[in-house]
DNA sequence: GTAGGTTATAAAATCGATTATTTTATCTAA
DNA sequence: TTAGATAAAATAATCGATTTTATAACCTAC
């Protein structure tokens, strides 16, 4: 199975999930403030979308995560944590570490080819210096190959959504182009190591991946405090 | 803190999170067929809530996993498969494991406390021959007292989700008394090596509790297809 | 008979307006 | 002043009706 494609850019689907998507890229961006209760009217008008659908959409973003709902005071951008922050990464390094042994031990080579493409793809965008939503979206893209064939719907799942409120903090300021390089440079090596099959030392550089992207979005979280 | 009473009966909260908690316990309880399409009207109808807040629940399920949405047809119950079942037994395994780990590494008195109170309240409506929601709900209770303290708001989310699931699989057939009765034991020693903090012991019956569980669930799934 | 197309029916999604609740502003009594 | 009560405004939640889309039934041409 190749890569899904991006979603198309706007006219598709229903109201209610393009909304979602929106709203999601928005929320995980760090376009809203961190704590801000959400003026629905206004999102209204920002989204170009009637109440019904909106509302809906919120009621997912909250189940997934990235709102948290109060009963009769509506809807607000979760608040963001020192300790929070800290359990995110520790589970990412648990459940991306598994995840990523598992791929190695399954992945065929039509996972070797989609992974040298998504590295590629990647590196691209690094070099045209995009590092806007296109780099970012190759970026989820990369770390999601990178584990796909792990076998587990659910450790992908939950992976998924760990890596959304990790970005909440990683993308709290601008870039940090010195440690940005070192970790665009670990992206190849987790590629080589993987076609390798080697096991161990994928894992080892897996985890100081995670450790360094933690260091980058704990310092941005302070510098944001 | 102690443990959360749960929900007041009925007129409680707005429509929507009551019809939310209602099809949630509902879907877990088997009492929607795998696969079934979801007909609206007759929700509206069944729990007595109008369209809105109906449809806001049954977007929050789907985010949530227990529904799946697909765009212009509406909302129906997911299918299960004998692959989803190991992979959420194996999750459980791997995540109720490392939970419960951390939980005895952390758990102060308080938290000896509540999990001795959780295991009397279940013995208790075992005795008392009630399997149904009551003793669902003290199950249910009883499994997260135990890995409560493990300092993971991430990992304890991640848990009660794959309960909700296991639980769509277990729930589908009729008692099994002889093997339910070791598995009541088992509560039992749980808290005793987790009172002992003995860490070791503890994640090993915990994973065969799990183990076991899984053989019930897979039965039940078994004889059910 | 049956593939392909057309209409009729049913269902999902959305809209606009109403109702209920919370929040803010205002007032009064100590 | 200011704590507490009351009224006004703002916002959330819900309802009923409309619009859009999918599904089913039917028809026609081959």
């Amino acid at each position: 199975m190749s890569n899904s494609l991006p979603p198309p850019a706007v006219p598709t689907g229903t109201a209610s999930s393009r909304v979602f998507d929106h709203l999601r890229k928005d929320l995980v961006g760090g376009r809203f403030v961190a704590g801000e209760k959400l003026a629905i009217n206004a999102l209204k008008e920002r989204y170009q979308v009637g109440l019904s659908p909106l509302r809906e959409a919120l009621n997912k973003l909250a189940a997934y995560g990235l709102l948290v709902q109060e009963n009769q005071r509506g809807f607000r951008v979760p608040k963001l944590s020192r300790d929070e922050l800290d359990d995110i990464a520790q589970m990412r390094l648990e459940m991306e570490g598994m995840a990523l042994e598992r791929a190695i031990a399954n992945g065929d080579s039509l996972w070797e080819a989609d992974l040298l493409a998504a590295a590629h793809r990647l590196k691209r965008a690094d070099i045209t210096l995009d590092k806007g939503e296109e780099w970012e979206h190759l970026h989820t893209q990369f770390h999601h190959t990178l584990v796909a064939p792990c076998g587990s719907v659910w450790l992908l799942r939950f992976i998924e959504q760990l890596h959304d409120q990790f970005d909440r903090y990683r993308r709290l300021g601008p870039k940090m182009p010195t440690i940005r390089q070192e970790l665009d440079e670990q992206h190849h090596q987790l590629v080589e190591l993987a076609l390798q099959r080697d096991v161990k030392a994928a894992r080892e550089l897996m985890d100081d991946h995670i450790h360094k992207s933690y260091e980058v979005a704990l310092k941005r979280y302070q510098e944001h405090v």
